[in-house]
RNA sequence: GGGCCACUAGCUCAGGCGGUCAGAGCACAGUCCUGAUAAGACUGGGGUCUGUGGUUCGAGUCCACAGUGGCCCA
């Protein structure tokens, strides 16, 4: 039988012992192994690093990720999942490097690169008991016993395996790309890190620079040649911030389609000259007298040279041309004079500036960019510590001391019009406050630019939650698309397998182990080597072609594209000789296709251009299919006040705290149904606590109530028969399931845990204070008939079907709930409500007429409770009669068969319905004069006198028109429906409550009848109170003595109502005198008193 | 600077295709009810549905612009 149920429970404590339970049951593997063989349906875990403490916002991501494969396992589905970490990338050594004090990568070299990467493995680490710890506590299955790891060397062999068969396809090339660098740290910065470091307050120079037009040469259109013919000076004015980036200038830019002004003017004393800018900037750029003598289009300047500001060649510093084919890179021009020319720019800006750019490739991304594509010279004049080269005046000094010198250069050469300073926002390093740097290196690439349609392609296969990422942040993301900037100068990482011959600088990509192995005049090979660095730079090898020394190339690989490759590098593809491949049985193709791909995704928003991005990238490129079909798409976590959690701030929610405190079920409960997952969401304790009151609470009550009486009743729905016939009460609540069941798969297979959780919510709410409520009286009365049994029948099997229904949502109360109510008395039933089938709907049980008119009822009833209390008579009195006025809505015949509960609900003697408006009261319209008077002015006389005049029939219809929303038609005038207010007035004898469909009156006379019934209800509530003070049990059976005089005395005596108490407080006799072994109360009743006394048999 | 998302009561959120949609829960105040309930019922205060224009007979709902916040990218 069942275990008795307490209303008062420990949700924690409770899910420590179903984890322990689950633990010992091996529940988890079951529920994998039972339906091997099925469809599979596939997570992938998207690996979280462990190198720090797991947030709530993990725990978010883990229980959206817990819900899906949970839901399809009952449902039949084949659903493995496997957890898996992330353990490269700069924030490892970044935290290291914190660790150790350092701040430079000549440090970490000077402490060898092998010391470094050790405490880089130790660190990654450091968390995962805490993350495994979380992950179990929160119910969130995943098997951790076997995760996929990513630096593992099998897992690397996968990612060389990946890079190389992307080298074959010529998908892989060796370029320059423009990065943040901080010229003191001598590294790159991550996108992430330079967004830590920005200040809105960088002091700057700006400066207006000359620069000279030169005729000599070719290029411009005949006309702008013509308009631009000269003997005065004429130049091209540029603005920029940053003017040691000048000697780096290789081209100007301008906007094609806006116009140009060649003005003439005498600057400072100075001679006269022509300067070019665009017109729209002229007024905010050139202040002085200036005389307008040419207009000129933008691409008629195209092509037009001018003098460098510093030919590179003058001052020992070597130029190239970049190239847009990527293969072929920068190269040195043979015999080539260093030109810079006019070009086109979409980026010109005609807001500010002067609408002619100064374009230095080595420093801009958009410069580099357009560099590569109009085959521009590239100039680098600073080295990697931020220093000058070359024979500048100004060489060897740091960029931002040089600024000062190369302004006072041009400025004696008559090259600078004007300088200011500038307050506006600039990038520092957070680590060490230097201005960062955009500098040009070279870097390695993956072309995804060439499988830009396949990616578009296959977007459109997948289905994302929600769906504006789709289209949006992810489909944006892939329309423009730029190749993947791969490697990174560091040393925690997966080694890019490119080695480089010495002698003749041949590139050669490995794409396994036994692949290097083969290699001639092998070194530094170990059958156990550590594929990491600093190990896997010693191994070397002959060139095939001169034999030179081949080494391998310096960098490592974005993080990114570990967890990308995670598909295939999970099973070590296409080797498949890990030794969790043996556990799980994926040994060949097709255990592999098992795996893949994904039916199932979920992270937060800011995986688009992360983990979303790398998986769909790497998936299309290798193998020209999709990864993951379905994606829920988070929103990020922000504090009780809206605020980004952070350290700093100490807004961090400690997610072990909650669940110590609430439980595991309360937390997921509140992820699952507060809000939409997708949208940003503020994260408040109070409201996981308000979620459990409400939802987890009303649940276990209805649970324990279920429980308590079953116990006492003995009820067992094993060994009695489903009841045949089931009273329309019961028949309204398996309706009302059986469409919740329907509704909740639904939502389920459509990936939103979050309705179906609110349908389940609102469930719960009808089941316990509407079913329970009414249902009350049939548990508890004393003879065990049909009746009863139906409603045994129809609350266990709510209850049940609820359990199975939430074991995805909340595993824990699921289980506990599912154990006591099926697993008690099945001996047969699965071990495990996740080992159940899901509940299938039986579409004939739902009766949505039955459903309507329960509403209506609910609905009447609240009114009537309504009335009541305008009357002024507490519930416990019995009133003669409850009038229903139906407006609209339901036709009263149907409800006729449900005024039983009606007429308990509000304790009345009587339900009437009718469809008379005029019979508890009268209803009149009145115009709504401030509405009425601006709309109508004299008018409004003619309409509140036809109102006046109107009949008591016709206000009734008008009445009807305006709780309908509709016009109404007075004396020619048409009136809306607000432009009229409702009086209702009371018949004598009535009170009344109405909505637009209802009114409700109640009878407000108490005959004495009905005041001796209110009295022994009065009495009955006190020994209630009495039986519970005193200790009873519910079931106790009590002898009840009574003292006194007056009328509460004649109740007792009354054989009619003492019947009635009796029967209420499980009194076998009422005896007058008290004796003074009982629990004695003195109580004042309708101005008498009665002393009361309780004993138990 | 660009893109995406959000903005409805003090708080968290509902409000398919524009027309009974201005709502729920919590919180607050009062009243009531209670032998399942840490609950529940009734009533009340509290909202120019971020703002401004537009489309429409009619706009939280559609469009444009602006504001604020968040994220992503420069």
């Amino acid at each position: 039988m069942f275990q008795p149920v307490g209303s008062k429970m420990d949700f924690p404590a409770m899910e420590e012992r179903i984890l322990a339970s689950w633990k010992a049951g091996k529940v988890f593997e079951k529920s994998v192994a039972q339906r091997q063989g099925a469809t599979p349906f596939i997570l992938y875990e998207g690996p979280p690093t462990a190198n720090g403490n797991p947030g709530i916002h993990h725990v978010l991501a883990r229980v959206f990720k817990d819900i899906m494969p949970r839901y399809k396992a009952m449902k039949g589905f084949w659903a493995p999942r496997r957890a898996g970490w992330d353990t490269h990338g700069l924030p490892v050594e970044l935290e290291v490097e914190k660790e150790l004090g350092f701040s430079s990568k000549t440090q970490i070299e000077a402490y060898g690169v092998d010391k470094f990467n050790a405490r880089c493995r130790q660190s990654v680490f450091k968390y995962l008991k805490e993350w495994e710890s979380l992950t179990e506590r929160i119910g969130f299955w995943v098997d951790l016993e076997n995760p996929y790891v990513t630096l593992k060397n099998e897992y690397i062999e996968t990612g060389w395996w990946i890079i190389k068969s992307l080298w074959d396809k010529k998908l892989l090339y060796r370029g320059f790309r423009v990065t943040p660098h901080c010229p003191r740290c001598g590294t790159s910065l991550s996108s992430h890190e330079v967004a830590l470091g920005y200040r809105d307050d960088a002091d700057d120079p700006s400066v207006y620079i000359k620069f000279r037009l030169d005729l000599s040469r070719p290029g411009g259109s005949d006309q702008a040649r013509k308009g631009l013919l000269s003997d005065t000076p004429t130049y091209f004015l540029v603005w920029t911030t940053t003017p040691w980036t000048l000697p780096g200038n290789t081209a100007v830019a301008v906007a094609a389609d806006a116009d140009y002004a060649v003005i003439e003017l005498q600057a400072d004393q100075g001679p006269v000259e022509r300067l070019v800018l665009a017109e729209a900037l002229l007024p905010q750029v050139v202040k002085q007298e200036r005389a307008v003598v040419a207009r000129l289009k933008g691409r008629d300047l195209l092509g037009l040279r001018y003098e460098p500001l510093f030919a590179p060649e003058k001052f020992n510093v070597p130029f190239t041309r970049l190239s847009a084919d990527y293969e072929g890179q920068a190269y040195v021009p043979r015999g080539d004079r260093f030109d810079s020319r006019v070009i086109a720019g979409e980026f010109v800006s005609l807001t500010d500036g002067t609408g002619i750019v100064h374009i230095a490739p080595a420093f801009g991304e958009a410069d580099y960019e357009v560099g590569q594509r109009e085959g521009l010279f590239f100039v680098q004049p600073v080295d990697l510590q931020g220093k000058m080269t070359g024979s500048y005046p100004f060489a060897g000094k740091f960029v931002k001391e040089a600024d000062k010198d190369i302004t006072r250069d041009l400025s004696g050469r008559g090259l600078l019009f004007r300088s200011e300073r500038i307050v506006h926002t600039y990038p520092f390093c957070w680590r060490c406050s230097s201005p960062l740097i955009y500098y040009a290196k070279p870097s390695w690439y993956i072309k995804t630019t060439a499988a830009k349609e396949a990616l578009l392609k296959g977007n459109e296969q997948i289905s994302w939650y929600p769906e504006h990422i789709k289209e949006g942040r992810f489909g944006d993301w892939l329309r423009n698309n730029v190749d993947w900037a791969l490697s990174r100068e560091r040393y925690w990482g997966t080694p890019l397998p490119v080695w480089r011959c010495e002698e003749c600088g041949v590139y050669e990509c490995i794409g396994s182990r036994e692949e290097l192995k083969a290699k001639p005049g092998l070194k530094g090979w170990r059958e156990d080597l550590d594929l990491h660095r600093p190990h896997i730079d010693q191994v070397t090898y002959d060139c095939p072609g001169c034999k030179g020394i081949t080494r391998r190339t310096p960098e490592v690989l974005d993080c990114w594209f570990d967890s990308g490759a995670m598909p295939f590098a999970q099973w070590h593809y296409p080797f498949l000789k890990s030794p969790v491949n043996e556990a799980y049985g994926v040994k060949d193709a097709q255990g592999f296709a098992q795996w893949f791909p994904a039916d199932y995704i979920c992270e937060a928003v800011d995986q688009t251009r992360g983990w979303f991005y790398t998986l769909h990238a790497l998936s299309t490129l290798v193998r020209g299919e999709n990864c993951f079909r379905n994606v829920i798409c988070l929103g990020l976590i922000l504090d009780a006040r809206g605020e980004k959690m952070s350290k700093a701030r100490g807004n961090v929610v400690d997610p072990k705290k909650v669940l110590q405190e609430r439980g595991a079920d309360a937390l997921r409960w509140y992820m699952l149904t507060a809000s939409p997952p997708g949208n940003v969401r503020r994260f408040d304790t109070n409201q996981v606590v308000e979620v459990w009151r409400q939802f987890l609470l009303t649940l276990w009550n209805t649970y324990s109530f279920f429980v308590t009486y079953a116990l006492i009743d003995k009820y067992n729905p094993a060994s009695v028969a489903a009841p045949a016939q089931r009273p329309e009460l019961d028949r309204w609540i398996l309706s009302e399931l059986n469409a919740l069941v329907q509704q909740v798969t639904e939502r389920l297979d459509n990936y939103d845990p979050t309705t179906a959780g609110r349908a389940i919510a609102e469930f719960v709410d009808n089941l316990s204070n509407w079913y329970v409520r009414r249902s009350r009286r049939r548990f508890w009365k004393s003879e065990n008939d049909a009746d009863k049994q139906a409603a045994y029948a129809t609350l266990y099997e709510c209850l049940v079907t609820l359990s199975k229904l939430l074991a995805p949502f909340t595993p824990f109360v699921a289980e506990e709930i599912y154990q006591n109510l099926v697993r008690s008395v099945y001996t047969d039933a699965a071990e495990s409500v996740h080992l159940a089938d899901y509940p299938v709907a039986d579409a004939s049980k739902i009766d949505e007429v039955l459903s309507k008119n329960t509403r209506a009822v609910t609905t009447i009833c609240s009114l009537g409770r309504s009335a009541r209390s305008l009357a002024g008579t507490k519930v416990r009195q019995p009133l003669g009669e409850a009038c229903v006025t139906i407006i609209s809505g339901v036709e009263p015949k149907t409800l006729e068969a449900m005024s039983e509960q009606i007429r308990d609900e509000l304790n009345v003697k009587r339900v009437t319905f009718t469809l008379d408006k005029e019979k508890a009261v009268t209803i009149q319209v009145k115009p709504n004069l401030p509405l009425l008077g601006p709309k109508y002015g004299n008018g409004l006389g003619q309409i509140t006198d036809a109102i006046r005049k109107a009949g008591p029939a016709e206000h009734v219809t008008m009445a009807t028109l305006k709780m309908g929303r509709a016009e109404i038609p007075v004396s020619g005038f048409v009136l809306q429906p607000d432009e009229v207010i409702l009086d209702v007035k009371d018949k004598p004898g009535y009170k009344s409550a109405f909505d637009g469909n209802y009114i409700v009156s109640v009878t407000t006379d108490i005959t004495p009848e009905l005041r001796a019934e209110g009295l022994a209800r009065e009495i009955v509530h006190r020994l209630q109170t009495m039986r519970r003070s005193a200790g009873f049990d519910i079931a106790d059976y009590i002898v009840t003595y009574y003292e006194g005089a007056g009328v509460p005395e004649q109740i007792m005596r009354d054989p009619e109502q003492a019947g009635y108490i009796r029967q209420e407080t499980l009194s076998r006799d009422l005896v007058q005198g008290v004796p003074p072994d009982a629990y004695i109360e003195k109580h004042k009743l309708d101005g008498g008193e009665i002393t009361l006394g309780v004993k138990k048999v």
